[in-house]
RNA sequence: GGAGCGGUAGUUCAGUUGGUUAGAAUGCCUGCCUGUCACGCAGGAGGUCGCGGGUUCGAGUCCCGUCCGCUCCGCCA
């Protein structure tokens, strides 16, 4: 036998009882005549002592070589510590093993690194990558992986509770036109002919309903080919994917919101604000959080709104304002409270943050001592200086910034600005979870590939508010979709649509986006062709698993999340994935390497 | 593809205006130590300063190139 217990369940009330445990040396402290050992596993810590001087001496020989991360097997006595001896901070702290007989199950090379970051820092993340099974030792990625499963499966009964049917969708898939670059994979039978990666099971789970599943979910690998950051994973990561039948986006959200309730209430210690008067969330147009806020994932955590003041300086003189406002621009401001001390280095950094967004410059009114200071006075006179100063409600030591751009430029730069602030003030309080949907997505938008051409603004599969006739009717850029996100502290950590369910409606919807029917026909045909065959009204969304996990733990980096994370070059550098492969496999799959 | 920051002992880092033999902590090795719990004390080993070139009497430090890592932009409906 290798063990009778764990090294976290042994107490007081074990004392007398012998026990064998198996474990790893988390640290050892030779006393000369007497030595501790800590013995770790993942569920404790357990200290042994043995008797150096009069115990037995084939033992003390071996306790003594004893060296960090060796395993042992050791039998012994749980006795009770002396009255002083005894630790609090440790859960076994009460007893003690005294060591009855040793056995080591194996051995441990000198650390690559200090698995305890209090020594010497947190190693170098490629180092750690490269020997993830050690660092999966610390104490703080094995709670991660605990969390994970634990939210996962509390994300798998909700759902079962609700009536939904788990269910695995293809990883061997079709290439779709559309998103993100795929993952291919040559197919052997078919010489020329590809798989692909699903960069989502989104067309899977519209054709379950279709196949009138009514209810679906999975927590679904995603795949995906382009260049990670912070909080997005190389090539894989998962969603909770779910799609429901004969559902409006009201449905969807009265299903997802107490989900994300109870998540941030199990696995967070943070305090939801920022919810209506009846638990639900509240729910911000694009055009509006874009407006308000400057984002399409604003965080919600502080309040710091940005104002449009074009109307107020319709009339000004100032040239850079008024070539701008005259060729369609609009000019915004940001008040940012107690923003008077910023020092003149501070501002300049400021205005070079948000000209990395594009901006040509960035101006600001000081509130300071009972006066308002501005280069813009000059040009606007103390008027409309007064008056933004009105609008904003600024009062004495608060600073302004104004700015000037298209509309679309300016909303995300002064987004920018926002943001950067407050981070720099600390707004960003972590022990608050802001939460809320970010719906009436614009169906279409101008395309940044093609001057004049109107795309798609995000998934061609949404409906379009008011259907057919809007599609007949509106303006494309005007039409909005059932599409919405869910924007947790900044993040976007789920997206969802109501689907168009109907052929001729999807058609029409393509065609404003300059797609022929036969183009139509040739990329979406499965999905088209199954919607000719009465398909239900069905809509859903697909929260990112670890994005979730990632902001409710406050951990900064995606890759944290994942047992085995790619670098962020797409490199798993413990496995050396991607590698070469042998020349009879490249041949049986009758493709060439160009090795230029 | 572009930008910023970084690369010095096994590890985490410091290294001033270019100037003697490149330091600290931790880890490793040896010895001492009976109540430690990040044990303590004493000693020791350990360095191609990412790599290549250049400037200089002299380069970890300055310049050019290059490789690697992280973050951001592009990209990701």
């Amino acid at each position: 036998m290798l063990r009778t217990h764990t090294c976290g369940e042994l107490n007081s009330k074990n004392i007398g009882e012998k026990v064998i445990l198996s474990a790893w040396v988390n640290s050892y402290r030779n006393l000369g005549s007497l030595i501790f050992i800590d013995l770790r596993d993942r569920y404790g810590i357990t200290q042994l002592k043995f008797d150096l001087q009069n115990g037995n001496q084939d033992i003390a020989e071996v306790l003594k070589s004893v060296r960090n991360e060796w395993v042992l097997k050791i039998e012994g006595l749980v006795v009770s510590r002396d009255e002083g001896a005894k630790n609090s901070k440790m859960i076994t702290g009460e007893i003690e093993v005294e060591i009855e007989s040793v056995e080591v199950l194996n051995k441990c090379n000198t650390l690559p690194f200090e698995l305890n970051e209090d020594k010497a820092g947190e190693a170098n993340e490629a180092l750690r990558l490269q020997y993830r099974f050690l660092d999966l030792r610390r104490p703080k990625l094995q709670e991660m992986l605990k969390t994970k499963d634990l939210v996962i499966r509390h994300v798998r009964s909700y759902f079962q509770k609700n009536n939904f049917t788990e269910v695995q969708t293809p990883i061997l898939a079709n290439s779709s036109p559309e998103g993100a670059r795929d993952f291919l994979i040559p197919s052997r039978i078919y010489p020329g002919k590809f798989y692909a990666l699903p960069q989502a099971p989104q067309q899977f789970k519209q054709l379950l309903m279709v196949g009138g599943l009514d209810r679906y979910f999975q927590i679904a690998p995603c795949f995906r080919d382009e260049d990670p950051r912070m909080d997005r994973h190389y090539g894989e990561f998962y969603q909770v994917d779910m799609e429901m039948s004969f559902v409006e986006q009201e449905d969807i959200f009265k299903i997802m919101e107490p989900l994300m309730i109870e998540l941030i209430e199990n696995f967070s210690a943070k305090k939801i604000m920022n919810l209506r008067e009846d638990r639900r969330f509240k729910q911000i147009s694009w055009t509006d959080a874009m407006n308000r806020f400057g984002s399409d994932k604003p965080d919600l955590r502080f309040e710091m709104e940005i104002e449009d003041i074009s109307e107020l300086l319709s009339g000004c003189d100032f040239n850079v304002f008024k070539d701008q406002l005259s060729s369609g621009g609009f000019i915004k401001a940001l008040k940012v409270e107690g923003g008077s001390s910023f020092s003149r280095k501070e501002i300049d950094n400021i205005i070079e943050e948000v000209k990395k967004k594009g901006l040509k410059g960035l101006s600001y009114i000081v509130l300071k001592d009972g006066v308002s200071q501005s280069s813009l006075t000059k040009f606007l006179g103390e008027e409309m200086i007064n008056g933004i100063v009105n609008k904003l409600s600024a009062v004495d030591g608060d600073i302004i910034f104004i700015a000037t751009d298209k509309w679309r430029e300016l909303c995300l730069a002064m987004g920018h600005l926002r943001n950067y602030v407050a981070e720099k003030l600390n707004l960003k309080d972590n022990s608050l979870a802001a939460l809320a949907w970010i719906v009436d997505f614009p169906m279409y938008e101008y395309s940044e590939i093609e001057e004049g051409r109107i795309d798609f603004a995000h998934n061609p599969f949404s409906m379009p508010q008011g259907g057919m006739e809007s599609l007949l009717n509106k303006n494309p850029l005007d039409i909005l979709a059932y599409q919405f996100d869910l924007v947790f502290n900044g993040f976007e950590v789920s997206s969802g649509a109501i689907r168009n369910h109907n052929p001729e409606l999807m058609y029409k919807a393509f065609e404003l986006a300059s797609y022929t029917k036969e183009e139509v026909d040739k990329n979406f045909s499965a999905m088209i062709n199954a919607f000719s065959f009465g398909a239900p009204p069905h809509g859903g969304n697909a929260p990112g698993i670890d994005r979730i996990l990632m902001v409710l733990n406050d951990w900064t980096s995606i890759r944290d999340i994942y047992a085995f994370p790619k670098d962020s070059k797409g490199k798993d550098l413990m496995t050396g994935a991607p590698c070469e492969i042998d020349e009879k496999l490249i041949k049986e799959l009758n493709i060439k390497i160009n090795k230029e």
